[in-house]
DNA sequence: TACTACGTTTAGTAGTTACTAAACGTTTTA
DNA sequence: TAAAACGTTTAGTAACTACTAAACGTAGTA
């Protein structure tokens, strides 16, 4: 017979290594699941004492996570309290989430290989010209990749009435 | 007037960036951008100097390379040396990449959900009635999401012969 | 006014990570 | 056999990151 409070924390736990394992603090994740484990909104305090972290830690986490989506902030009249709930649609903060890295410093690198391309195929590139041609070719086809890519993030975030489950079902189609 | 030389230098940048983005080391994304950008096979110690990376750096990040299926490691006959070259069918590297993910910390994690979804759901857990439904529909969203995903991963995998363009397309036409 | 209740910011810290330098083991060559 | 040419492993390091503790700013309350 496990006990409620301890199937929470083994909850917190988990979503704490997935965290961690997608490259972001593992406080993030233990955070996004104490809030999303709660039924009612959740104050600052309340995820404090939760999560076992500092008031400032969760300040500063609490904060992107609302960035991309992930939670909500509200505030309730005459309170001056902040609250958090949790997104429950994960399709909406999937979609957040890559349109936030469209600004990132990705796109920044993926500007800079578009624009060593352009150089290329411009001809203001001085050197042996077989060893020009291999690297444009080679180049180019990074790009190609990276181009399918975005279209294929870009149709995810452009889905936004169909629910991931539909995708699911159309790809199982094709099969 | 740019020179080849520092094209690919601005290049190899570029994908360093990229890959530190993805949560890799920066040296791994320089590692590979010299392979890739080599007409022919590279030995070790020439992409110690086309990196600047000490033999050491290089000799463990090119295995996770081989190992993701990035690079590939071949011999010539009667030469003791290693040699790499880069996979050029990306595709062929994310599927690759896709199922080394199916062993990872990530799907403990998920597991883990998994047996707490199992224990709400078997009545093994004692607390409040209404507090344990609601976690229950909270963890039960959270695993369908999970699943999904996974669904769309598989379904990439599997799909084998159909190359990225092919599935943008189709992609396209869901719009 | 002082006091309290908030959230934020800052300074410092423990732990981690990507690297360098150098020793090492192994196989080939002289 | 010694020496050279490889790739690997190890020990140590510099930089970074996620955090804690505590000071801070601001707005409401007595």
């Amino acid at each position: 017979m496990t006990k409620l409070p301890q199937l929470k924390k083994d909850f917190i736990e988990n979503l704490s290594q997935m965290s961690r394992f997608w490259g972001f603090p593992k406080g993030m994740g233990a955070i996004f699941a104490v809030v999303y484990l709660s039924p009612a909104p959740l104050a600052l305090d309340e995820i404090v004492e939760q999560t076992g972290m500092t008031k400032g830690a969760v300040s500063t986490e609490v904060r992107t996570l609302a960035r991309m989506g992930l939670v909500h902030r509200s505030s309730k009249l005459g309170d001056r309290k902040d609250y958090y709930e949790a997104e429950t649609d994960f399709y909406t903060s999937i979609r957040s989430l890559l349109k936030e890295r469209q600004h990132s410093e990705f796109d920044r690198a993926l500007r800079g290989v578009r624009e060593t391309l352009e150089k290329l195929e411009s001809g203001s590139v001085s050197g042996n010209e077989a060893e020009i041609a291999f690297m444009y070719e080679r180049v180019k086809a990074l790009q190609d990749f990276f181009n399918a890519i975005d279209s294929l993030t870009n149709a995810v975030i452009k889905l936004e009435s169909l629910g991931l489950s539909n995708v699911t079902k159309i790809l199982n189609i094709l099969k």
